[in-house]
DNA sequence: GCGTTGCATTGATCAATGTCAACGACAGCG
DNA sequence: CGCTGTCGTTGACATTGATCAATGCAACGC
């Protein structure tokens, strides 16, 4: 029965983004360019719950995220929060050429960022058009991957809601172990994933459950899953909310 | 009492988007190449319906929408289809420097559209730095504007989600007629909204005339609607699901 | 050891919304 | 003119999920 239905099959296509930025923009730079770049790097290594960058101060810096997961998060003044995105290796994040993002970073997980200083970065690719474009391509791949997880997250029900997110987060974190099953860690409280997936930390508890009940997945503990059957699981994303009919314009 | 919930003072601050990229673009340009660019530039009118792009075509063309309202439309194998994103008057579509962008572009109401051959765009970006990195920072915004837009659309009630689009719709359209009240168009059908906004038709429908209800809007007919109370829509997007607390990490 | 605290989980209830069905308005067409 | 199809709307009902409340579990401090 299940063939795929059509936000499923968009998922398999989608989010791989095997990209690691930092490497290409770096090939693409003359040697010793590209040695000064590194060379104006630190490494900055941060436990779980640490704010990377506060909004105000963004414009200092470009992170390199290498190890761990980082969340961008949209802060309001009466002190509620919002995670909007996040950030695992291989994203940079910071923003260049203009105004501060708005968004504050926060590691999620312990992690290890490669920082620059901002107006060496900009530099860089000033003089260097080739970079600049790739940078450039790279911000069209970012902006086509937030429509997707925009049309992703939007699947009604919540357990759809969940396995578009675990299935994303397999592919972007390569949880993959070789030889032994698939093994997700969502860097996540129940409340930060519940806000993050538009639901409430019960209502999300019950999804993980109802995945676990139907074989998909086991729950190691609170943040670790086995994912058993991951085509199940990409299944589970499914249950549109596309307009269906309409493609009969051709035939009619 | 209804101090602003927090999506609502985002609402507030965001997207108006007031860019007008091409003539930013064109500004930055030596005269003779500006000249030159929009020699090469073709003027389409389009009716409702029609489609402008393919997702295969894509590649050739880089279009500006100077009248009309297009959408970006994911569409799937089994001809189920998605509208992903809305493109107003001033707004650039097509994708540069490399593979086709995903998504057909279809016309939601007669419209005006400049098109450029890709390849001439590209070669005037390439050679005058300071229109692409113009380029890239308008993409920066877009991204922003990609995270923003999820924020205020995974608002949980239907009515809470009107109301962010509304809002949206009138800021980036302009539809404010001096003298009188502020109309509001929706180039979209019942349907095609709902899918748009994650809903029902029917969900739908019962917003409007809630919103109509609550003395926020006045519905002229299907597809327009008189803004009585804009700050009232603004509150009624608000409805919060961000998490409270927590902001006491700093008094704690 | 024992309370305390934070978090996940579970259950019970109720509000929101999806679903099914029907109706009226309207447009196109014979 | 009436037939037919589309669309928006409305109502009744079923399902989902938010809310409220309670329990269990593990970490930590005393």
């Amino acid at each position: 029965m299940p063939e795929p239905t059509t936000t499923a099959v968009l998922l398999k296509a989608s989010v791989s983004h095997g990209n690691g930025l930092l490497e290409k923009l770096l090939d693409a730079l003359p040697p010793e360019v590209a040695e000064s770049l590194l060379s104006q790097a630190t490494l900055r290594e941060v436990t779980a719950g640490e704010t990377i960058l506060e909004r105000a101060i963004h414009s200092g810096v470009v992170g390199y995220v290498m190890v761990g997961t980082l969340a961008m998060v949209q802060t309001f003044e009466d002190g509620k929060k919002h995670i909007v995105g996040l950030l695992v290796p291989t994203d940079i994040f910071g923003r260049l050429f203009d105004g501060p993002s708005n968004y504050r970073i926060e590691a999620l997980s312990a992690a290890q960022i490669l920082s620059f200083p901002r107006a060496f970065f900009e530099d860089v690719l000033r003089n260097n058009p080739a970079a600049e474009r790739m940078f450039l391509v790279h911000l069209l791949d970012e902006v086509d991957a937030a429509r997707e997880w925009l049309l992703l997250i939007s699947g009604r029900k919540a357990v759809n809601r969940l396995a578009s997110f675990l299935t994303i987060l397999a592919r972007r974190s390569k949880f993959k172990q070789m030889g032994g099953p698939t093994v997700a860690r969502v860097p996540l409280s129940r409340k930060e994933l519940a806000q993050y997936l538009g639901a409430r930390p019960e209502t999300l508890s019950r999804a993980f459950h109802e995945l676990e009940g139907r074989g998909i997945l086991r729950i190691v503990d609170p943040y670790h899953f086995e994912i058993l059957d991951e085509d199940a699981l990409i299944e589970a994303s499914g249950d549109d909310l596309t307009l269906d009919e309409d493609q009969d314009r051709i035939r009619a």
